[in-house]
DNA sequence: TTATTATAGTTACATATGAAACTTATTTCA
DNA sequence: TGAAATAAGTTTCATATGTAACTATAATAA
């Protein structure tokens, strides 16, 4: 460190803010793809595609799935519920315990926004080559475990 | 695409959420740098950090530099001031324009921080090897310039 | 038992954010 | 000129978010 380059901050270098600018566009542009159409937020969008896979579960099994907090998955599924997306009800074995399933209507709008989502995932990935989407996945698997949860 | 793996949405392989995920974890320790210590919020600090490199800027050169939109850098600039870390007047040629420069107070205090987030950024890019920073580098670019802003 | 502790989920409060409206100053050009 | 359009910043309003407090249920253990 002898060159006075690295012990100065210049923002537009600074691996943090670059992965946040990122993140931001790519996020908002993801939420267009099913706020507009179909009004609904990104965590009821988490919510929902989690349920999709993972039928049966919990509203904290949710939030672990989904690295959630349990205030934000409750907003989601309340805000679900009450579009007749989702179904909940409390297990008889523990009353405490919530059970969440789509319904029609939530299956059939998910099926509706999945290929969208997939698509613009796909969009993302065509920037790049095979061999550096292969560096990609291999660089957010590397920094994800190690930074920690 | 014949295998039927990559027309499901799987959360836990999803670029959008890997990229948000980790970003999010990077950015709350972050903030924990100077949140807590010196009370400055995280647009707070980059306006702050955006000031120190470049004195004498006008609010609006600071969103542009900073990629924050005016109403977050006027109550960033709110904050600074009423902390007596940032000094605006307004500029005699065109009085609409502010000009904003760190007071001393102001200096003071980044160059407490400073060394605290370089050394932050530098124990993620340690996590990394040389070839793969530059692989991040390159990367995180090219995704940038392409998914526009 | 029954008192204690822990868990699932919700609610309340305080703060953060973004879009649109607004104020003031400057520029444009009929 | 001076009316209309534009630009810089601020304020307002509606919504989003996170922390902590709260309710209800279940598990633990004395």
């Amino acid at each position: 460190m002898a060159d006075g380059e690295n012990d100065k901050l210049v923002l537009e270098r600074f691996l943090p803010y670059r992965l946040s600018f990122l993140t931001n566009v790519i996020s908002r542009k993801l939420a267009r793809l099913y706020s507009e159409q179909f009004d609904i937020t990104p965590h009821e969008w988490k919510v929902l595609a989690n349920l999709s896979r993972h039928p049966n579960i919990s509203a904290a099994k949710t939030g672990e799935k989904t690295a959630m907090d349990k205030v934000a998955v409750s907003r989601a599924i309340k805000g679900l519920c009450d579009k007749g997306l989702v179904h909940k009800v409390f297990s008889s074995e523990d009353r405490r315990r919530s059970v969440l399933n789509l319904t029609k209507k939530g299956g059939d709008i998910y099926h509706q926004i999945e290929p969208l989502v997939i698509e613009y995932e796909n969009s993302l990935r065509d920037i790049l080559s095979q061999e550096e989407q292969n560096q990609l996945d291999r660089l957010l698997s590397k920094l994800t475990t190690h930074v920690g949860g």
